[in-house]
Order: C-alpha cells, then sequence, then structure tokens
DNA sequence: TGTACATCAGTGAACGCGCGTTCACTGATGTAC
DNA sequence: TGTACATCAGTGAACGCGCGTTCACTGATGTAC
C-alpha cells in the first residue's frame, strides 16, 4: 500500500501549512486533518500528540536546514565564499518551500530549546564560519556573536520583508545583494 | 482613587511579561488575573475581549516605539548619523524594557496587520532614511528594500541574540559596534 | 478456486477539560438633606 | 451629625464552546489450507 506513505505526507504538508499561517496553537486538529483529507484519529496513529507532531515536523526540517547550510558552508574555501554559499542557500530553500521556512522562523524559539543539549544548530554553522574568519584575519568584526547576528539578521530580515511581501523582487534574486552587504559589513575593522 | 489607575497598570505589566513569555494564546486570562492580583472579570471592564486587549497593548507600545525611532532620526543632520541614533534608540528601549520589546518582537506579525492602513511604522522610518540617503549619494546599496532590511536584521537580530543570551554583553554595549556594522553594508557600492 | 481467519490503516462519535466570557451581586465611597 | 440613597470599581461563580484526545469499531487486503 503506497496509500500510508500518502496520507502521511498530506497531513504533514497540510499540518505545515496551516502552522506557518496560524501557529501551532492556532490551528486546530480538526483543520489539519481536514486540510489532508483524514479523521483526526488518524493523526494519532502516527504522533503521540499535536505537541509532539510540531516538534517532529520543526525538527525535520529544522535539521535539514542546517545540513544544507553546513555543506553549502564546505563548499567554498574562503571566508567570503563561504558566507556567500550560506545565504544562496537559505534563499534558496526559502523559494523552494516557503511555508516550510516560514514555519522554521514564526516557530523556532518555542521548539529549539527541546532540541538535545548541544545539538549543532544552523546558529553554529554560521558562527564557525565567523571563528575561523577571525582566526585567519580574514573579518575584521571581531565580536563573534555580534558577526555572526549580523551575518543571520541580514538573511532573516530579508526572508521576512519576503514573507511580506516587502522585498520588492524574489530573496533568490536579493542573495547576491545581501551576501555582498554581509561581507562589507564583517569584514570591514569595527571603530568602537 | 489612585487604585484604579494602579490595577488596571499591574494588568497591564502582566499581561505584557506573560504574552512576551508564552505568546498571546498561550497565556491565559485566569493566569493574567492571578499574576496582577484581580479577579478574570476585572479584564472585561477595561477591554472588550482578550484580544483587544492584546491588540491595545501592541499598538500603544509599537507606536511609542516608532515614535522614539522618528525623534531619533530627527535628530541627526547625517545619513549615518540617524543610522546610528536609531540602532542606539532601539537598544536603549530593549535594555529599558526586555519584556515590552520581546512582546513587540513575538507578536508583530500577528498584529501589524490590523493597524488602520497607511499607519505609518518603524519599517518606514527606517525606509525612509534609507531612500533620503540613497538620494543625497551617501548610500551604495541602491536597492531600497534590501537596505533596510540589512539594517532592521542586524539590530533585531542582535537584540534576539540578547533575549536568548547569545549575545556576551548588553545590547547597548553592543550598539555602537552594529550601527559601524550597518553602515559599511550599506554605504558601498553593491557588485550586484 | 473457495472459505475462514488475521491484520491493520483509518474512522467517527463521544469524552472531559480548560478556556474566554458573562452577569447578578458586593461593599466601600461620595452626595443630599 | 445622622440617615437614605446613588455610584461604581471590582468580584466570583457559572456558562457554554471548542479543543485535543480516546477507543471500540470497520472494512479492505493479505494469508493459509
Amino acid at each position: 500500500m503506497r496509500a500510508e506513505r500518502e496520507n502521511k505526507t498530506k497531513v504533514e504538508m497540510a499540518a505545515i501549512g496551516l502552522f506557518a499561517e496560524k501557529g501551532v496553537v492556532g490551528a486546530s486538529v480538526a483543520e489539519i486533518a481536514s486540510a489532508a483529507g483524514v479523521s483526526q484519529g488518524y493523526l494519532y496513529r502516527h504522533w503521540k500528540d499535536k505537541d509532539e507532531m510540531a516538534f517532529d515536523l520543526f525538527a525535520r526540517l529544522y535539521l535539514a536546514l542546517r545540513d544544507r547550510f553546513q555543506a553549502a558552508a564546505e563548499s567554498e574555501p574562503t571566508t567570503r565564499g563561504r558566507i556567500a554559499a550560506v545565504i544562496r542557500e537559505g534563499c534558496r530553500v526559502h523559494d523552494e518551500d516557503p511555508a516550510g521556512f516560514r514555519f522554521l522562523l514564526t516557530t523556532q524559539h518555542q521548539h529549539l530549546g527541546r532540541l538535545p543539549a548541544g545539538t549543532h544548530t544552523m546558529v553554529d554553522v554560521v558562527r564557525g564560519i565567523i571563528a575561523k574568519g577571525i582566526a585567519k584575519g580574514d573579518i575584521g568584526l571581531a565580536d563573534e556573536a555580534a558577526a555572526t547576528a549580523v551575518v543571520f539578521g541580514i538573511f532573516l530580515q530579508a526572508a521576512t520583508f519576503d514573507l511580506y511581501g516587502d522585498l520588492g523582487r524574489s530573496l533568490g534574486e536579493t542573495s547576491e545583494v545581501l551576501a555582498a552587504a554581509c561581507w562589507r559589513a564583517v569584514a570591514g575593522r569595527s571603530a568602537a
């Protein structure tokens, strides 16, 4: 039976879409089931409860995105190239699956704390690039946390603008501009 | 009776704190009333329902913050000075009232759409600075939306890191570093 | 091929609970005479 | 000063509703002989 996989996938897609739109508490089990064309009871054959379902979906998307960030970072030899590659990859993921991206963006803070302690996160990937860059002397903005916030912030805010239609063009089309801005911001020596 | 004002203020502070911590749906009317030391019924003497209460609190904090941004922007003659002033002011507001700031940060997207159409927002203030800077030739990153995202993103991500203890020092202490990074990012001519 | 039974994905009605909301009421304070 | 009444901030018990969750059941498919 292929049907079992198909139904579960339908539920997952419906849940991600509704969670992204209304939040985890805002989207009801009844809505999700109805959008996926199954009964409410069906969901409890696959997840212990609604909360575990939301976390399971979050963790899978989040860790997949982290792996793509990691791979993008490793594909480039220079600090500048790594930062650009990560931003490009983030924009690509966003454009491929806006609902999934929005789900991650809006629910990250309620879920991140439940990942096993010490889990390697997306922030760690970017922070690693920055730390290496500072060590190599490529990055002038020596405050590691601040430099990480700069790169993450530029990307995430552009993605947020895009979600709300404030960007003017697609995120993918903006990615090179964003990467260049990141580089100027972190490469220069900080005045303070 | 001063008590009436005092009680309402207690409720508002309790609500903002709980909304910031658990979200608007996550914090119950019973919790808010109990934290403020009043009955649940009391809340309905001051607001039509829970939703209107959350929006009222949001709108007041949000517009107050926008006014402070606007004033900060107007206090400086140069584009560079305006950007630095806005970031400095944002950091100051955050450090003064972290709960209120977090409430704004985490619930903005459910509330912004309910402000009267055409309301001047915080984004508009920053975008205005950027637009003028581009016109004056001070800003090389000619994509207005992207440049606005850069400034907003750097500030908000640093604030987010701070809320989760990832910043290493206080946001206020980081503000000059952030302002300098913003300026490097937007001042330079974009390669793309 | 037909019959009897096992399996298991999926159902749907029912459940109890926590929530937001209501409203008849209280009791302290202010006002009129 | 005392009495009768008005006001009004605030109460708290009760309400119904929507939600997440459960579980006895169904019926299609697979398996054994």
